[in-house]
DNA sequence: TCTTTTCCTGACCATATGGTCAGAAGGAAG
DNA sequence: CTTCCTTCTGACCATATGGTCAGGAAAAGA
């Protein structure tokens, strides 16, 4: 019943309570939003008293940061599948299989990431400009080279990008409502593929590639 | 250079006051959220001393309520082009058309109501419930209707509905993020007829109508 | 064992915020 | 003009919140 007391190394404690810490704040920013989200919801829900939660992380910023910055990494390796791929079929259909899971498996971080940039990116606006704003152009680059090749019809990549993010994320963003519209349940496995399904077939074959 | 001092009728005072209180409401929750929006800065937003905002709205939540009320209606009368189309290519072009003029009008009505949804709809899970499960439910049936006529793909109603939801709303609730990636600049009317062009093309390719 | 460093936390503080209220100001009605 | 009702607002209040700090507990190092 009760947990082995071994004696935890400084090392393991510190990874231990930030990622708790951080597992609790991504939750509660995701439900609350950054105005909304309080130090003590959050330390609540670590576990710890709030004066803890300001040992590891200084203000409330200092930790929201570090959760937005966590989710743009999950988002930009979800990419990797889109690159060393033939042609669009099988390198954006593994770029929607990819976002739908992380939809799926992250939906708070998905939330939290969308709040920000609903209010205007006031953390992470340097990153939209740098690390997005280049990687954007990289794969409407490689969209283009499709697109000259005569592997798909030719769209705006940017705008397919768009698509792409819209469409996907909308699956944890709006989880709620969609959760609502399915008479109150969360979508089952069977649902999932079907969306999953879905969203391919209809944007695949909205790029000429079915 | 001063406006005229005719006195206003009591009605007047009313309704002017409203809506410009409502106004400014909706663009500081857009901004801040809901727990990041505060009364002062509606009322500085719109002019007025903070007392008189609670003379019209009683409490912050009354304020906020009408505010995303005011949205949906905005919301529902967008489907009203789909009806009494002849078909798919017809009705869905019209919809997709009439949400993206909501976006590009509407931005922060729109970001609104997805920071509503995402934590959860807290003030509107009834009209989820109800109206917006009504609505989905008749626009599904149209759409079945036309897959079994023959007009369109066959795909799932549901999903082609989220998939309209999230792409035109996109342009909305992410303008910011597609803003940074344009260069800093906000979409001119090429670049917006544009991004019209491209979800209309796509998404009616997709479900087999182009 | 003794010292040092890190971790932990209850109590506390300054500030900001939603909301209240008494009373002034100004149209409406007679 | 007088009365009545709506509109308006500065001053005020209770509370919640982000953040601080002194000192205790516990692990690391010598």
């Amino acid at each position: 019943m009760t947990e082995p007391p071994r004696p935890l190394k400084r090392t393991e404690i510190r990874a231990m309570n930030e990622t708790l810490i951080l597992q609790a704040a991504e939750k509660v920013f995701a439900e609350a939003g950054f105005g909304g989200a309080t130090m003590q919801l959050i330390a609540d829900m670590a576990g710890l008293p709030k004066a803890n939660l300001h040992y590891y992380f200084a203000t409330k910023e200092d930790l929201y940061r570090r959760v937005v910055q966590n989710i743009f990494e999950i988002w930009l390796h979800a990419a990797d599948s889109m690159d060393n791929a033939p042609g669009p079929a099988e390198g954006i259909g593994a770029y929607i299989d990819a976002k739908m899971e992380i939809s799926r498996r992250h939906p708070d971080g998905s939330k939290v990431w969308a709040s920000e940039v609903m209010h205007g990116a006031p953390v992470i606006q340097d990153y939209l400009e740098t690390t997005l704003r280049d990687w954007t152009k990289g794969r409407a680059a490689l969209i283009q080279r499709w697109i000259d090749e005569g592997k798909m019809a030719p769209v705006n990549p940017d705008h397919l990008l768009y698509m792409l993010w819209a469409t996907t994320q909308h699956y944890a963003d709006f989880g709620h409502q969609i959760q609502t519209l399915n008479g109150g349940k969360p979508l089952s496995d069977r649902q999932w593929k079907a969306a999953k399904d879905s969203v391919k077939t209809m944007i695949l074959r909205g790029i000429g590639v079915a």
